[in-house]
DNA sequence: TTTCTTACA
DNA sequence: TGTAAGTA
């Protein structure tokens, strides 16, 4: 995972700055986490800590949420996004283990597939 | 003062 | 979801 998906993922910041980057209320943030739309980290004082990435997750759901669907239908939905990047996964590892045997580099001229 | 949990409306 | 109560 590069650098800038990592700090994305930092947990940095405290409910309050939740509320006012996604409009929700602290009620409903907390309860998308107990439906397990998102996971949270808690410090050792069992503060509730976000990430950029889990904003924008949240702010996914607030849209989807307005758009007349459910929790479940939501946590479908990230289930499904969920296998999509696995199987892309998979796929970048097919590709890598085909270069592996062309005796190919992954970062040589021949990076034009797809 | 802010956040957390629990519980009732 | 909103809100009250008692904490950490």
């Amino acid at each position: 995972m590069d650098e800038i998906k990592q700090r994305k993922s930092q947990p940095l910041l405290k409910i309050s700055i939740v509320m006012e980057l996604t409009g929700l209320t602290a009620r409903q943030i907390r309860y998308y986490e107990d439906q397990k739309l998102i996971n949270v980290y808690r410090t050792k004082g069992k503060q509730r800590l976000y990430s950029l990435n889990q904003v924008d997750i949240l702010l996914i759901i607030k849209q989807h949420l307005s758009d007349g669907f459910n929790i479940e239908d939501i946590r479908a939905y990230f289930d499904s996004q969920k296998r999509q990047k696995k199987a892309v996964n998979d796929k970048q590892a097919r590709r890598l283990l085909f270069d592996e045997m062309m005796n190919n580099s992954p970062f040589g001229s021949s990076n034009q597939h797809y």
